[in-house]
RNA sequence: GGGCGAUUAGCUCAGCUGGUUAGAGCACCUGCCUUACAAGCAGGGGGUCGGGGGUUCGAACCCCUCAUCGCCCA
């Protein structure tokens, strides 16, 4: 075995070796528990980053750890077709080849580019997860847009419009004009722009002289107004309501109209009033019955209803337009800045525009309330908790779901509409170059406008072939459903549903979800409310949100702020346990996880600070000076001739990697510490074991005890520090240190053998622990423990069965997880060791601090309160001498203090050092006058307390007393050090 | 505008229902190449717990308020 953790050697070889074992598969089992997390699918074209390390670790780390236990576990994975974005990418693609809009290619052409590409470049992510030893079952790897969730998707919508909870409808939508599409509210982002508010002038039809003004943030949409609204006690404007306005630059005249619901203060009072472009003006214009006047193009610009100039102009061209127009009519106002919240595609950052067409909703109400019930009784639970409030919020102010999109990629609408039966409903005509188009006649775009009237054939297949429609048209709706529609029922789709499948009545409800906040709405909403709806059962029980990942100054990490540390540059440098590790020791309860960044140097591999500003793409090696790229926000890397780019890293994760180098040759020191060929037998070893022994093993009792107890509260970090503790303090510090002498050739060979077996025994379960967080580096060692100790009852102490015995298998990730052995918890032990270890770190103390060399053997004598204190001490005075560096110690009630002495305070003793020839006295003085202080401010925090009559009043009669010890412990210390300065003089 | 979270050592974070001298890792200082590990070992220094007010015998923790940062919603 090398001497340092070199992951590289053995990362792959490992994840091959569980393929190979079928280590992840897994088969509904009678008697055995299921344990079941659906993956968060990824884009299909996505590519690992941090935060899928972040989500898909814990998974695994779950998943391991299910596994472990006994479960049957599934953790499914797969990827989603990511309708608008997907499309987008490949779209834009087309753009930069041939010069072409989805348009001029046509459906079926952009379909087979895109399917080419997810099949290109899809499943990468997949196979990245593998590096980070994601133990999915691979083979029931599902896609959101393949044939049998199709069928799934299918299913849910015809039962869903069966049961009156889908229904087409023509509504005010949000629409981004770029991608051509409707978006659902929660696919709108919002943010702060910098706009303007412009007053225009429209005057009065009777009297062209007197005019009122509106304002608007949005002048271009004043050619789609159709009224003008003030409020019915606005005694300025009251009196004109009914009157006509002359809207400008057009020839139609408009309404006044009274509205309570305006807010008289904003602006001028007056509302121009646009329903076929504002979600407000939409409802007055219900209120009123006015006029509803799209002016623009599925594309965002003004259509042929505007008047000639305007036409065929781009919303923000035509609102200049707008604005000089009027402004040459001089009715144009002021023009004031104007801070605003705009909308804008989540997808592609376009400013969205609301839009009247016809569309498919989901009604959310009576689906809101199943899925509110889910959390209401308990049956799914958040973790942390508070995050059930953020869930339910959005049930609360929920509008109904659009679930329609005029993209291609994706579901298709089962919906059919016949063309015979919908006489003027369905209008047929020959699309523009620029447009979609549903059919070729004769050569010819033809396109088909389903007006909102028209009925559809809601069916799971195709009903063409049916008798009832031969020899009639039939069309399928052009649109395809939301990604969001398929992901909703991504926990029971991927299982088989709508067939009642095994897998089905096995794995579901599934167990456990692990996502960040970030789609709560999107998706774990939607799948409770499909789950609970479709299947009567919530999809999982428990919801676990983490955090997200933000680099040192608080920014989350992303592309385009150059900000992004690649875990497969991690994994490379540190390897993937280490970055595994690292992550769940940050992983605090639902926190965002901060990593300081740094870049490191492709040239000497030279880890350094970035620079403040980073406007510049290039840089120089602190180390080599050789010159090298570094990410700028929002810019593209320099093309080739350049720089190579320096990787972003962070020293955050050496903590990983240091604790796996640790475990590393803490194994290398066991494994080259056995005989090759060792029999233990129970009886006798259970005989010879030592009190440092029971000690361990009850430390590792606990250990596995709270690991398991903090995984089970989703509780990463807790779990992470508990065996972190375990194996480098107790394990490694002490136990190994400890077990050196008893190793030695020379040395009792009972007692070696029980040494021998005791780290042995300890280094198997601690590999255990250890697998679900660092799969690879305990696998690995595994494997190598295996070659020299294959025998389970020799890892077991001996024992052949019962609760110390663990069979070995030969994968440890098929092998079982240590349940603690309540016959071994030992607290009598663990104190008496913790007095001990205190009285080591008390003489290396005095021994640093006073300048004795580390070789040096100390005198050292023990005075203690009382005889038993003192047995304690002396049966384990071998402890002391070896880790302290002495000779054997003076202990004992009535010891005397040499002179001088270094002394130290313990609970229950005092320890001496003969500093004989050997002081400098000012160093010790100067080393009790620090401890003086402190136990000073102790001693008066104490009688501060105990002198307050109220707190001996009202304070609880047990921290009463607890206090009164604690002071005359105190006191005593004080006591004790101040005659220890004194006696140096 | 509303909601949530954060603010504790130079950095990244713990600190459970209020009650030991507020902890860890990294960084720093000192001493060690002690044959598992210098990615290590041993020891040490460092914090008026974001500001202000309040409740309480007692506040990092509870309440109010302000500030800064982040996220979500309108």
């Amino acid at each position: 075995m090398p001497k340092q953790y070199d992951p590289a050697q053995f990362e792959d070889a490992m994840y091959a070796r569980w393929e190979a074992g079928g280590a992840f598969g897994t088969q509904p089992r009678a008697g055995a528990k299921p344990y079941t997390i659906m993956i968060p699918p990824p884009n299909v074209t996505g590519i690992l980053h941090i935060g899928h390390a972040l989500n898909n670790s814990l998974q695994d780390l779950l998943i391991r750890f299910k596994r472990m236990q006994g479960h049957e576990t599934l953790w499914l994975p797969g990827t989603d077709h990511a309708g608008i974005a997907t499309q987008n990418v490949v779209e834009k693609q087309i753009a930069k080849a041939e010069n072409k809009t989805r348009y001029e290619i046509g459906r079926e052409e952009l379909i087979k580019r895109v399917w080419a590409w997810t099949e290109q470049s899809g499943g990468t992510i997949l196979k990245q997860l593998r590096k980070l030893g994601a133990s999915c079952d691979w083979t029931r790897t599902r896609f959101t847009l393949e044939e049998k969730l199709n069928l799934a998707v299918r299913h849910a919508f015809v039962k869903l419009h069966a049961d009156g909870l889908i229904y087409r409808g023509k509504y005010l939508v949000n629409w981004c004009p770029r991608c051509r599409t409707t978006l659902s509210d929660d696919e709108v982002e919002h943010e702060d722009v910098n706009g303007r508010l412009y007053e225009l002038h429209y005057p009065l039809a009777s009297d062209p002289s007197q005019r009122l003004t509106v304002a608007t943030t949005r002048p271009e949409t004043m050619l789609g107004d159709t009224a003008v609204a003030v409020h019915p006690e606005d005694e300025r404007y009251k009196h004109l309501i009914g009157q006509k306005l002359k809207l400008p630059l057009t020839t139609r005249e408009i309404p006044i109209v009274g509205d309570a619901a305006l807010d008289r203060s904003f602006g001028t009072g007056c509302l121009k009033v646009t329903p076929a472009h504002d979600p407000v003006d939409y409802q007055i214009g219900l209120r009123h019955k006015l006029e509803i006047l799209n002016i623009l193009t599925e594309d965002g610009r003004l259509n042929d209803l505007c008047p000639e100039p305007f036409r065929g102009q781009d919303r923000y061209r035509a609102r200049k337009a707008v604005v000089a127009a009027l402004e040459a009519q001089g009715l144009l106002g002021e023009i004031k800045d104007h801070a605003q919240q705009v909308g804008h595609c989540y997808r592609c950052h376009t400013m969205i525009e609301p839009f009247l067409t016809s569309q498919w909703f989901v009604n959310m109400k009576p689906l809101s309330k199943l899925a509110v019930e889910a959390t209401a009784s308990g049956r799914v639970r958040f973790h942390p908790e508070r995050w059930t409030k953020v869930y339910l919020k959005w049930f609360d102010e929920v509008r109904d779901w659009p679930i329609s999109r005029q993209i291609w990629w994706g579901h298709q609408i089962p919906a059919w509409y016949c063309l015979e039966d919908n006489p003027g409903s369905i209008t047929k005509l020959e699309a523009g170059p620029d447009e979609p188009f549903d059919a070729l006649e004769d050569g010819k775009r033809v396109r088909y406008l389903i007006g909102e009237h028209a009925k559809p054939i809601v069916s799971v297949d195709d009903p063409r072939g049916k008798p009832e429609y031969r020899g009639k048209t039939l069309i399928q709706d052009p649109d395809v459903l939301d990604t969001w529609f398929s992901s909703a029922l991504w926990p029971f789709s991927t299982l088989g549903w709508p067939a009642e499948t095994p897998d089905l009545d096995y794995y579901y409800p599934t167990d456990t979800l692990v996502t960040s906040r970030g789609i709560i709405y999107f998706w774990v909403a939607r799948m409770v409310m499909m789950g609970q709806h479709l299947l009567h059962k919530e999809p999982f029980k428990d919801v676990v949100i983490h955090g997200t990942v933000l680099d040192g100054d608080g920014a989350v990490m992303s592309k385009s702020k150059g900000n992004g540390i690649d875990p497969l540059d991690i994994i490379r440098r540190y390897g993937a346990d280490a970055l595994r590790f690292t992550i769940f020791d940050m992983a605090t309860e639902g926190q965002d996880i901060k990593f300081p960044v740094q870049i490191v140097c492709p040239h000497c591999d030279e880890m350094q600070e970035l620079p403040r500003k980073r406007s510049e793409p290039l840089m120089a090696c602190v180390k080599c000076k050789k010159e090298f790229q570094q990410p700028v926000p929002n810019e593209p890397p320099l093309s080739e001739p350049a720089p190579p780019m320096g990787a972003l890293d962070s020293k955050r994760f050496e903590k990983g990697r240091n604790f796996s180098n640790k475990v590393w040759n803490a194994a290398r020191f066991v494994l080259t510490s056995l005989d090759s060929k060792i029999a233990y037998r129970p009886e006798e070893i259970e005989k010879r074991l030592t009190d440092q022994d029971r000690w361990i093993l009850s430390r590792l009792n606990r250990a596995s005890e709270q690991i398991a107890q903090s995984l089970e509260r989703f509780e990463f970090s807790k779990a992470t520090n508990a065996l972190y503790a375990f194996f480098w303090d107790e394990f490694c510090a002490w136990t190994i240190e400890l077990s050196k002498p008893r190793l030695d050739a020379s040395n009792d060979p009972a007692d070696r053998a029980a040494a021998q077996a005791v780290l042995l025994h300890v280094l198997d379960r601690s590999l255990r622990l250890l697998h679900p967080f660092c799969p690879f580096i305990s696998e690995s060692l595994w494997a190598e423990l295996a070659k020299i100790a294959p025998a389970a009852e020799a890892r077991s102490l001996g024992h052949a069965s019962g609760a110390a015995f663990a069979p070995v298998a030969e994968l440890l990730a098929r092998s079982a997880w240590p349940k603690p052995d309540a016959a071994r918890f030992d607290g009598e032990t663990e104190a008496q060791f913790a007095s001990v270890f205190e009285a080591v770190r008390a003489a290396r103390n005095i021994r640093q601090k006073n300048g004795i060399a580390p070789k040096e053997r100390l005198t050292v004598r023990i005075r203690t309160k009382d005889e038993q204190t003192a047995a304690r001490f002396r049966a384990q005075q071998h402890v002391l001498e070896q880790m302290a560096q002495i000779h054997p110690p003076q202990i004992g009630t009535n010891i005397e203090k040499p002179s001088p002495a270094g002394t130290e305070i313990l609970s229950g003793a005092e320890l001496y050092v003969d500093l004989t020839g050997l002081i400098d006295v000012e160093k010790e003085r100067a080393r009790l006058g620090k401890e003086i202080e402190r136990t000073k401010k102790a001693v008066e925090q104490g009688r501060g307390k105990l002198s307050n009559e109220k707190f001996v009043k009202n304070a609880p009669p047990e921290t009463v007393e607890a206090e009164r010890g604690r002071l005359r412990e105190y006191e005593e210390k004080l006591a004790s050090l101040e005659a220890a300065v004194k006696e140096l003089a």
